[in-house]
DNA sequence: TACTAGCGAAGACTCACAAT
DNA sequence: ATTGTGAGTCTTCGCTAGTA
């Protein structure tokens, strides 16, 4: 049996839905992390926060949003402000469109999750779904509303079932010529490349990561 | 017995801050 | 600018109690 859902909604292409369950793909729990702890007691600190001017504690009660209008001056943004402008979750993936795998650019990718489909029901349109991307090469991208923010999910088939993997915004993406316009394009001879070919090949490989592991 | 509502736990995610 | 941390929030699920 799988483990507990992150999320359950619909799977949605045009008048065909099917429920599915979403899974986080991926997990931190086994990373070596750290806590702060008191050098002298060894006990655990907390964090408290305080007035930046006053310096007095803020009690939990007394902590609210702000909006900087300009430096220094804060306007309250109270609860049913925020709500007013959350979105509601649809509780749905919505595909838009499909497209053909090789384009999905890598610098999107932010988050993998596995999507299964939710109690009998709707198996079969799964099914479809999952097998007619399969045949034609081609990934889902659909919107999906994920703790109060739109995603972008890029679907594929991944076995029996699909992997959605969230997508950033073009927002978040820096343009690679600030990076490459310095980069000069010298001459080179072809042994060279030759050269470097050779070694490639010698060090040609499969993508198998199970030998690498985290020593931290 | 079967169903529903309410509560809390667990895990994932976001945010703000401090250190680097 | 990036990374790591704790706090707070979100979501689902399991448990319990109440009701039909």
């Amino acid at each position: 049996m799988a483990p507990r859902a992150y999320w359950k909604g619909s799977l949605k292409l045009s008048l065909v839905s099917c429920p599915v369950a979403l899974y986080p793909a991926t997990t931190s729990v086994e990373k070596t992390h750290f806590h702060m702890i008191n050098k002298e007691t060894g006990n655990r600190l907390k964090q408290q926060m305080v007035d930046a001017e006053t310096g007095d504690v803020v009690e939990g009660d007394q902590k609210a949003r702000g909006y900087e209008l300009k430096k220094g001056e804060y306007v309250e943004v109270d609860k049913e402000e925020l709500e007013a402008v959350q979105i509601e979750s649809t509780h749905t993936i919505d595909i838009d469109s499909f497209v053909p795998v090789e384009e999905i650019d890598k610098r999107y990718i932010d988050r993998p999750y596995y999507i299964a489909p939710d109690g009998k029901a709707g198996v079969d349109a799964f099914a479809v779904i999952r097998d007619a991307m399969k045949n034609k090469g081609r990934v889902a991208l659909a919107r999906i509303v994920l703790t109060n923010r739109e995603h972008i999910i890029a679907v594929e088939p991944l076995g029996k079932g699909l992997i959605g993997i969230t997508l950033r915004y073009p927002y978040e993406v820096r343009d690679e010529d600030e990076y490459f316009d310095d980069v000069r394009n010298p001459k080179i001879s072809k042994d060279m490349i030759e050269l470097a070919s050779h070694i490639l090949d010698s060090k040609a490989g499969h993508f198998d990561l199970s030998k690498y592991k985290d020593e931290y």
